[in-house]
RNA sequence: UGGGGAUUGGUGUAAUGGUAGCACGGCUGACUCUGGAUCAGCUAGUCGGGGUUCGAGUCCCUGAUCCCCAGCCA
């Protein structure tokens, strides 16, 4: 099974899954493919780490393998249970089936320690008594070469006895460290005596108090994916100078080797995509949480209405590389809107209401117009909406005085209220004090039932409504990308990211008016409101009183124009 | 100015010495009871300079530009 087909046109083999065929067939791990997803629990997972998992998760899917989930939880100052939660619902929510294997390294502290032990006997890492600072001016620039630490040449019994002491708490943090032996004069920094271990007197999220040696990423990681099997250890692109260090480690042990293979992570038009940055908005109140509409995190995604098979699709077409590039955001809002457009429902919603009172309508009157629940989809079927005298419209699909491509409602021109009648307006009421229109009084025609004019005489326009007297009242939020610049690091002199923050980038509106279907809408359940865009209810919701989220808007050709008309 | 990686339309990606293709976006037009969807068409590209070859995005040389690395973060 390969997801290659449609959308891209054609086969799509990127380099990753190349170097798999090519250890496939050279039976390097026996014909395994086995790939993990190893996030830290410091933050919540976004729609970059998206694109790593469907890499990740999609090369074992190919190859007939198995994926593994893993928490890189090695650094207990930074990472919660909280994040470790979010992200398991948020994988399992993209998708990615890890079947049982869920994986924590700190798991494997202890086998990580006997493997450090190992190095020691072997004459290959040593305890090293400098600080933090000293460290630093001993590894020299990029330029020069770093000088040895003092420690480097202790006995194998004193660095046995020192390491123990470290791991029994007899040092305080930042006192010592155990560091590889590898050459201070690499001109890759990353071979020049590492740190493995760090004395760290903190509390793990899993682990408790068990430990006060922390082992570091380039140390550990390379172990976790030899422990568990892994053939092809997927990251992105700054690990690559990281490579040679992943291979040093597991040849001095001699232990299973897995191949590590780095592709671009992912930049998007409109977004920031730092866990730091991101951990900023929610602590600076810029946005309301993590699971805020307007963030790049699959928390945030979802609950703006988005379908883990849009994102999958997203991830598909926009390949893996080995450079950066920053995908266009209109790409994501396409692939939603495609699978939005077969699924959705479709209801009628007034989110700015302008009352219509149809004069020659029987006052008390009510009929149930048959409408079309989708119709991308004929098995979603028909429901009724209940039509009287006094409607509301969108307040703007009418215009007092119309410019020359606007073919909606105006005085004196007729419409079609959909799956209703042909309307006219004859009179508009305004505030006398603001001149505000306040209401349009409008003639209908009863041949028109349905929809149809039997003389066939045409309309420009057909327009959503409710009726007043049935619709539900709700509020909608109104979302549009975060930042006002494509590139939101795009900043005068001096100024940051701040700068470039959208105002109105959450729009609230009360008082909508929308069918009486929807009145209890469960939470997450997505609609398309005709001619406006996708709307997902909200868990902010209350019975009778629902909350929506614009997931996305419809495509809009009229709001080209006028922009057009304006520039 | 050390090392590592990279460069194909506006954007994202294919083409593994043999017609530079697909998608998004944009622009036309058709159709339409959503100014949606759908359909048709158009738009625009191999970082520069040399070389090898019948033939180069692909191979060689050379230059340019961009990204990553000096955490006891991952």
């Amino acid at each position: 099974m390969t997801s290659d087909e449609s959308a891209g046109g054609g086969e799509r083999v990127d380099f990753i899954r190349n170097a798999v065929v090519e250890d496939t067939k050279s039976g390097r791990f026996g014909g395994r493919v086995h790939t993990r997803f190893p996030p830290e629990p410091n933050a919540y997972l976004h729609i970059g780490h998206a694109k790593a998992i469907w890499i990740d998760y999609g090369v074992a899917q190919d190859f007939g393998g198995l994926f593994n989930l893993r928490f890189d939880d090695t650094n207990p100052t930074k990472e919660e249970q909280e994040y470790v939660d979010a992200i398991i619902e948020d994988v399992r929510w993209l998708g990615a089936d890890w079947g049982d294997r869920l994986f924590y390294a700190s798991d494997y502290f202890e086998q990580m320690y006997q493997y450090a032990l190992d190095l020691i006997r072997k004459g290959k890492a040593y305890v090293c008594d400098l600080s933090p600072d000293e460290i630093r001016e001993h590894r020299g620039t990029l330029t020069e070469p770093g000088r040895d630490s003092p420690h480097r040449n202790r006995s194998v019994e004193e660095n046995l006895d020192l390491f123990a002491r470290m791991r029994a708490g007899e040092f305080p943090d930042g006192s010592r460290t155990l560091r590889a032996k590898i050459d201070m004069a690499s001109p890759n920094l990353n071979l020049r005596d590492p740190v493995m271990y760090r004395i760290l007197h903190a509390e793990h999220h899993r682990q408790g108090n068990a430990w006060c040696v922390y082992p570091m990423y380039d140390w550990a990681h390379g172990l976790e994916d030899s422990l568990e099997g892994i053939t092809h250890s997927l990251c992105s692109l700054e690990y690559e100078n990281h490579r040679p260090l992943y291979d040093w480690f597991l040849d001095q042990l001699g232990i299973y080797h897995p191949r590590q293979i780095e592709f671009a992570r992912l930049n998007m038009t409109y977004t920031v995509m730092s866990k730091r940055r991101l951990i900023e908005f929610v602590r600076a109140g810029i946005v309301r949480g993590f699971d805020d509409p307007r963030m790049p995190t699959l928390a945030g995604l979802r609950r703006r209405g988005y379908t883990p098979e849009a994102i999958r699709e997203f991830c598909r077409r926009i390949g893996v590389n080995k450079f950066d590039s920053v995908v266009d955001i209109a790409l994501l809002e396409h692939c939603l809107r495609q699978d939005l457009n077969r699924t959705a429902r479709r209801v009628m919603a007034v989110l700015r209401p302008l009352k219509v009172v149809i004069t020659n309508y029987p006052e008390g009157q009510t009929e149930e117009m048959d409408a079309v629940n989708n119709p991308e989809d004929p098995a979603a079927g028909t429901r009724k909406v209940p039509f009287s005298r006094e409607l509301y419209i969108e307040r703007e699909d009418f215009m007092e005085d119309p410019p020359k491509k606007f073919f909606r409602l105006a005085p004196g021109r007729e419409v079609r209220l959909r799956y209703a009648y042909f309307i006219t307006c004859t009179d508009v009421v305004k505030d006398p004090a603001t001149g505000e229109v306040t209401e349009l009084r409008c003639t209908y025609d009863p041949a028109t039932r349905g929809g149809d004019a039997p003389d066939g005489r045409k309309v420009k326009a057909t327009l959503h409504w409710v009726s007043a007297a049935h619709a539900a009242d709700a509020e909608v939020r109104l979302y549009d990308h975060l930042f006002t610049k494509e590139d939101p690091d795009d900043v005068p002199e001096g100024q940051d990211f701040r700068a470039n923050l959208d105002p109105h980038s959450l729009d609230v509106l009360a008082g909508c008016k929308v069918e009486p279907c929807l009145a209890d809408a469960p939470a997450g359940s997505r609609y398309q409101f005709e001619r406006l865009g996708y709307f997902c209810v909200d868990p902010d919701s209350a019975l009778g009183r629902p909350v929506f989220n614009r997931t996305v808007t419809l495509r809009d050709t009229w709001a080209k124009i006028q922009q057009a008309g304006q520039g």
